[in-house]
DNA sequence: ACCACTGTATGGTCAGACCATAGAACGCGA
DNA sequence: TCGCGTTCTATGGTCTGACCATACAGTGGT
């Protein structure tokens, strides 16, 4: 008797199965944003698995940034399908630092790219100056290191969502949001943030004369100025 | 009698709290990759939550690819610490793209990004041309779209690798992979990919020759060549 | 020394119970 | 009819205990 059957060689898991189905109803059904998914105990009497595995299975669509439980009544309550795929990114970001299997180094890296192609693109379509301004002014008024990277994160991540990029503006908050902590760490060592407000202003004044190469020039310079250990310069 | 207790606007989830238990571990113990989590039932009663609570947070840890599990016995069993960013990445992108919550464009404008600084880095040190060698004749020896693709994501995810930055990899692997459906309809629809191979080989001409802006020139053409929808040509 | 059997720790899953939440439905008084 | 407080109920969140599947560790026989 052979075993016509194929047997996979690893088990898929029920909560594996579970994901997979809602997937394809997302795919299939085009279902979007706002969209309910039916309620845990009633997709598992649909899928014919427990409860527990369409919890983990709905676990992972929320650490995806998917979907977004609330429990309750009403139209908002169960399982809606949302998009926020900054905290997967940052949580992932943060947990992989953490284990060092991620360098600073390569995160700030990441972000001198992302910037950089930003900052030209912004300058290239003259986008986004009144978000960078109203950032400045936060900057000035800081009086805490915190204060003061909050508005810089601010300016920076707008100048990312000048490019109309979604995904890059996501990559963008969640590289700035893992990093907050040595952030803040570095703009206390700096004691001094005239030389970052000045890139700024370099910044912003690229961006509003339209000239890509400046502005990009201008972000590798105040990057270099915001991490001197990791950016020597000559 | 005042309520000295702080009242968290939103209740914290038992699961979220195991979550951030085992993070500090992580951090303050210095855990690292292959290091192991204790069992699932130690673990629920050193935290005094039930075992389906620690299952959900480690459920969490494998979706961002920090955590991987292995039932039986042995030094291997159990939650093992490792470092798979990828496949996070690319469940992400793949799922907020069937939400439609993500726009092919974007996806491959920020291919473009990443892969344009990552050539030009790869000329700039002349490194990584011999897997970019091996890619190029896995293609030549490719008799369908989907083999085709398979070296051509090798090829491409070569460059990002020869940057050195493992998160520019992580990401670049991941945006491949959940556009792949759409790279194999692409290339079929192409059916000529000769006009890729030119492609492929003016790059690694570029790099080969240490020229980094005849790189970012390169990469970017070549994409106008395989998705002339997305990049209409003048 | 080798090998087959058994033991056991571990993850994977399920069923059922209970709690917390928050809108829905209801009922009552003005 | 309107307004408001009460009760109902659907939903997520959690715990417990049980059982299965897996794969190495230990054991004992050859």
């Amino acid at each position: 008797m052979t075993d016509t059957g194929w047997r996979p060689v690893k088990r898929t898991r029920a909560f594996e199965d579970v994901l997979a189905q809602i997937e394809r109803r997302i795919v299939e059904d085009g279902l979007t944003v706002g969209d309910r998914l039916p309620g845990e105990r009633q997709l598992a009497e649909q899928l014919q698995v427990g409860r527990s595995s369409v919890r983990e299975a709905l676990r992972v669509l929320e650490t995806l940034g998917v979907v977004s439980s609330q429990a309750g009544r009403g139209p908002d309550a169960g399982a809606v399908l949302t998009s926020r795929p900054d905290s997967a990114l940052t949580d992932l970001l943060r947990l992989h630092l953490g284990l060092a299997s991620l360098e600073l180094r390569e995160v700030i890296d990441t972000r001198l790219m992302i910037e950089r192609w930003a900052a030209a693109g912004a300058a290239t379509a003259r986008a986004g100056t009144t978000a960078l301004v109203a950032a400045l002014e936060g900057m000035e008024r800081a009086r805490t290191a915190e204060e003061f990277v909050e508005h810089d994160t601010a300016f920076h991540c707008a100048i990312a969502d000048a490019s109309g990029n979604r995904l890059i503006a996501a990559i963008m908050r969640s590289l700035r949001e893992s990093v907050r902590r040595y952030a803040i760490e570095a703009v206390e060592q700096l004691g001094d943030t005239r030389v970052l407000q000045d890139g700024h202003r370099r910044i912003l004044a690229a961006i509003d004369a339209g000239s890509p190469e400046e502005a990009a020039r201008a972000v590798t310079d105040h990057l270099a100025d915001a991490y001197p250990t990791l950016f020597p310069r000559p």
